[in-house]
DNA sequence: CCCAATGGCTAATGGCAATAGCTAGACGAT
DNA sequence: ATCGTCTAGCTATTGCCATTAGCCATTGGG
C-alpha cells in the first residue's frame, strides 16, 4: 500500500481540472479517485463527500476570481478600473468556464468561509465604484447594474449563447463602453 | 392495473412542477414516478430517460418564455417594447426560477426543435431592436448587450446574489433605463 | 367480438455515493 | 534503534438510482 500523498487541496485542485477537461458529464467521485490513482473511499479522508468536494471547488474558484479582480484593478481608478475589472472578470471566466457558474452561487447563510470569499469579490467592485461618488441606494443600484452587464455577457458567452460569427471582443468592448457611460451619469432622476 | 392516463406532456409538466417545488435536490425519475402514482420504468413509455426528460423540460421552458416575450411586446415599439420585453423576461424568470437556467443553454447543433425554440425567443429581441435602425454588427452588438443586461440581472436575482435590502424593482428599472439610453445612442464611433 | 397496439407492471443489472472496519506505513518520543 | 500512535490507504457492504428486458392487462379500431 504505497501512499499517494494526497491532501485536501490536491484533491480539490484535481477535481477542478477534471471539471474543466470534460464539463458535460458531471464530476464523479469514482472518476476523480481513479484519476488520482486511488480507490473511491480514500477520498473521504480528505474531503467531506461530494457536497464537501463541490464546496471546496466553489470556494477555490471564488477566491481565485476575487484575487484576479483585485490584482487587475491595482492602481486604476474610475473608467480604467471598471475596464480592467471587466476584462479580468471575462478572462477568468473564459479560462475556467466550468467553474465559473459556481462563483455566482449565493453563499449559504451559515458558511462563514463562503461568505468571506463572496464578499471579497464584491469588495473589489464596491471599491472600483467608489471613484464615482455614488452613495446609498445609488451605489447599490450601480453595483447591481455593473454585475448584471459583466456577468450577463460572460455567462451567455461561456454558455455558448452567442453563436453568430460577429467578433465577441468588439461586442464586449461596446457593452463595457455603454456601461461606463451609464455609470458616468448614474445619478439623476 | 388501472391506467394512469399519462402522456409525454403530462410527465414533463409534472417534472417542471417538481423542479420548482424543491429546486435544490436534483430531479429524480423515482421521485417523479412516485409523484405521478406510477413505477419508475413506466416513465420510459413517455420520455426517453433522464436526458429526454431534461430536454423536454428545456424545450417547454424555452417555448413558454418565447411566447411570453412575444405576447408582452405586441403593439409596442422602441422604448416601450424594450421595457415590456424586460419586464416580461424578468417576470417569467421569477415565476419559474428553477427552469430559467435551462432557457439560456445553447441548443444542440443537431436538435431542430431546440434550434427553433431558441430562435423564437431571439426573434422577439431582434424584432424589438428593429425599431432602432441598427444594421449589421451594430444590431448584433446591441442584441448581445440587451441580453447581457436582462439575463445578467435576472440570473443574479434568481440565484440570490442580490442580498442587500435595497428594492430590486427600482434597481431593475434603473438598469433598464440605462440600457434604453445606451440603445438610443448605440451607433457612434 | 376480436386483435393489435400500448401503457402499465415486475425483475434484474450496473454504477455510484457513502459507511464500517481493517491494515500498513510514517513519524515522533524514548 | 524500537515502540506506540496516528493516519492514509484499502476491502467489503449497503442502498439508491437509471436503465433494460420481458410480461400482461386495458384500450380502441376493424
Amino acid at each position: 500500500m504505497p501512499r499517494a500523498g494526497l491532501s485536501s487541496d490536491a484533491v480539490i485542485e484535481r477535481a477542478a481540472q477534471l471539471l474543466e477537461e470534460h464539463p458535460d458529464d458531471d464530476l464523479t467521485l469514482a472518476e476523480l479517485a481513479q484519476s488520482l490513482g486511488v480507490r473511491t473511499p480514500s477520498l473521504y479522508k480528505h474531503i467531506d463527500g461530494l457536497p464537501g468536494l463541490r464546496r471546496g471547488i466553489m470556494l477555490r474558484a471564488k477566491r481565485d476570481l476575487a484575487a484576479a479582480l483585485a490584482q487587475a484593478t491595482i492602481g486604476c481608478a474610475r473608467h480604467d478600473a471598471v475596464r480592467a475589472l471587466a476584462a479580468a472578470y471575462r478572462a477568468w471566466a473564459r479560462a475556467n468556464p466550468a467553474q465559473y457558474p459556481a462563483t455566482i452561487r449565493a453563499p449559504e447563510p451559515d458558511d462563514a468561509a463562503d461568505q468571506a470569499a463572496s464578499a471579497a469579490a464584491l469588495d473589489v467592485i464596491f471599491t472600483v465604484l467608489a471613484g464615482y461618488d455614488l452613495t446609498g441606494d445609488d451605489a447599490i443600484d450601480a453595483t447591481r447594474f455593473l454585475r448584471a452587464v459583466i456577468h450577463g455577457f460572460v455567462s451567455l458567452e461561456t454558455a455558448g449563447a452567442y453563436k453568430l460569427p460577429t467578433d465577441l471582443e468588439t461586442s464586449y468592448a461596446k457593452a463595457v463602453d455603454a456601461m461606463v457611460t451609464a455609470l458616468d451619469t448614474w445619478r439623476r432622476p
